[in-house]
RNA sequence: GCACGGGUGGCGGAGCGGUCAAUCGCACCAGACUGUAAAUCUGGCGGCUAUAUGCCUACGGGGGUUCAAAUCCCUCCCCGUGCA
């Protein structure tokens, strides 16, 4: 349990990894987790999900029995937050920092560092910022009917609801305007306003950022998603609909599982799925690296090597020998 | 060689006398993000500049018609298809 006294009592410390999409983020979690007694937290959005295995990028360790608790386990380092739903159900941003957050408590019992990795940046900083994401699940019913409004009426609507939260809103994006007027209908009060202070962060946070040149970047695309479709994401996603997930659904997830999911749907070639994938993949990237661009706290690395050290100052303690330095 | 069809911005592809620096898509650049975030959304994108109801250069080359041409005519070059 932690409990944080903002001011005074000194924060526990945990570590993130950040970096677009290939960058080898899972990785050096591993590795820093070997090295500093941690346990990784995944931060994506489609990890959470059972099956999805390939086309996630989910490290590929096993379920194992520990005590008697089952945890996922990959090189002998525990992994949170994956496999955790179908993917016929939603997982929300909110779900998912509820439960980091017991998981992050966890590992703290356990006398470990957490270490969150992943490239969803919402995710992110909502578990390390402790946003209060309202707790307005989503009603089906309401947004179907919001579905039919046009974007003006949707303004509007929001503008007579709550108008603070309509003048800061991206009054383009209709996904966001029905989430708003649902977050006001179901509260029947208005949004308050988000004022998040560094001093209010429950954690004590290093964040480490990957940052790749962009040609390696985008040969390690090209290379990821060749080895995936070679080693059967297209199987995955036909498994993944044979198991009861709409092709609805699937396209939702975004990214590859689009492109897959037009190609079993004869709209695409293989090779045309495939040079897609790689395309949508770079413009997801720089969509991340956008997203994390603004956090002026994050270390960014070239290589991943040059984690160590800087992570050893953070943790500021002797019990941490570098990688190499143990033998010696 | 003849007959059609076509040559437009980085690419695909609209426009077929004025309101065209040229719809749109892709690529590219920048950005947003309060329980769908691998989702969703926005802006820019010929050149120049004080960024603008500004100037310049533009729709294969050249020449014409017209107040006005990417759009019409002639001619040349190139590509595709059909016939020789």
């Amino acid at each position: 349990m932690i409990t944080q006294n903002k001011k005074t009592a000194t924060k526990p410390k945990i570590l993130t990894v950040v970096g677009p999409t290939s960058s080898g983020k899972s990785e050096l979690a591993v590795q820093l987790a070997l090295n500093f007694k941690g346990e990784v937290i995944s931060a994506d959005s489609r990890q959470v999900y059972k099956g999805l295995n390939i086309s996630s990028s989910k490290v590929s360790g096993k379920w194992e029995r520990r005590g008697r608790r089952r945890f996922f386990v990959y090189k002998g380092v525990l992994h949170h937050m994956i496999d955790l739903v179908s993917p016929r159900k939603q997982y929300t941003a909110g779900q998912y920092k509820k439960r980091a957050k017991r998981s992050i408590d966890d590992i703290f019992g356990r006398g470990r560092l957490p270490i969150i990795a992943g490239g969803t940046g919402f995710y992110i900083d909502a578990l390390v910022h402790d946003l209060e994401l309202p707790k307005v699940k989503p009603n089906k019913r309401l947004r179907k009917e919001l579905e039919k409004l046009t974007t003006d009426q949707l303004v509007h609507r929001l503008r007579a609801l709550d108008p603070r939260r309509a003048k800061e809103i991206d009054i383009k994006n209709r996904r966001r305007l029905v989430r708003a007027i649902e977050v006001v209908v179901m509260t029947n009060s208005q949004v308050k306003p988000l004022e998040h202070s560094h001093d209010d962060d429950p954690y004590d946070v290093l964040i480490i950022g990957i940052k790749l040149h962009e040609d390696e970047l985008k040969r390690r695309i090209s290379e990821v998603v060749e080895n995936r479709i070679r080693d059967g994401v297209v199987d995955e996603v036909r498994r993944t609909h044979k198991r009861g997930v709409s092709w609805n659904r699937i396209h939702n997830l975004g990214l590859e599982y689009r492109c897959i999911a037009d190609h079993l749907n004869g709209k695409l070639t293989l090779d045309e799925m495939e040079a897609l994938m790689k395309k949508e993949y770079w413009n997801y990237a720089k969509r991340q690296v956008t997203w994390f661009k603004r956090d002026p706290n994050i270390i960014w690395l070239d290589t991943p090597e040059k984690a160590f050290p800087i992570v050893q100052d953070f943790l500021g303690r002797e019990a941490y020998p570098l990688p190499g330095q143990s033998e010696t």
